[in-house]
DNA sequence: TCCATATATAGGAATATTCGAATATACTTA
DNA sequence: TAAGTATATTCGAATATTCCTATATATGGA
């Protein structure tokens, strides 16, 4: 693989790589939002959402559609959200094997008693 | 969802997020692999690939195995494996609707012409 | 045109990431 | 124990990211 198809997708884990991005992209499972509706929804600063829409836009991760006075924001392919249910996945399966080896860990130990 | 949730979610993005460390996750496919094996695959200093390992198991995404002189690293989960498949998809998908897109517009002018 | 609302951007400080060079640590063998 | 090989860590400079504050831009309505 060529370093600049990784470097492609190497921007793209990036952007998903901020707790507010990841936060903005749930926001918009099935339906588009304006950066208002992303301020009520996340009560967080605007310049601040909208710097991190910038950062999603940059990457194509969103677009974006102008209805007079607001811009409507929306996930550009939903294979992006795949992404964050895989995601879920992962982090659910290495909590859970966590607490498996804890749980072992206990049994052994209440077993050598 | 929590946003500490989020967090670790972003934290493993984020590892993803750099090109030489995709690299890294796709010489692990299928085989476990010593530092000096990444380091003739990938053209790449010693230190620096040290560095980029240490950042995946900081996150739990590789584990390692020491024989003897050498330290084994493998992929943890290969759920990451998958991720790293679907965002080839993606981008994939990304290029031919930009093709898509090029090709649209030139049959426009054409026959605009 | 003037004002209000919605959104984007610029500037600057704090922090994080990345890399190369040098050095430290771990293990093996003589 | 001394030397050699494999790997990890530290340090410092360069660059990037993030956040806040202030300001700019775009649009619609009076």
């Amino acid at each position: 693989m060529p370093d600049s198809l990784r470097q492609v997708k190497a921007e793209i884990f990036q952007a998903l790589g901020h707790s507010t991005r990841i936060a903005i992209l749930q926001e918009l499972r099935g339906r588009e939002l304006t950066v208002n509706g992303f301020v009520e929804r996340l009560g967080l600063e605007q310049a601040n959402l909208s710097q991190h829409l910038a950062v999603l836009r940059a990457r194509q991760v969103v677009v974006t559609r102008r209805a007079g006075n607001q811009v409507f924001y929306s996930v550009r392919d939903s294979l992006i959200l795949e992404m964050l249910d895989l995601m879920r996945r992962y982090v659910v399966r290495q909590v859970d094997e966590a607490v498996a080896r804890v749980e072992e860990t206990e049994r052994a130990e209440k077993g050598e008693r």
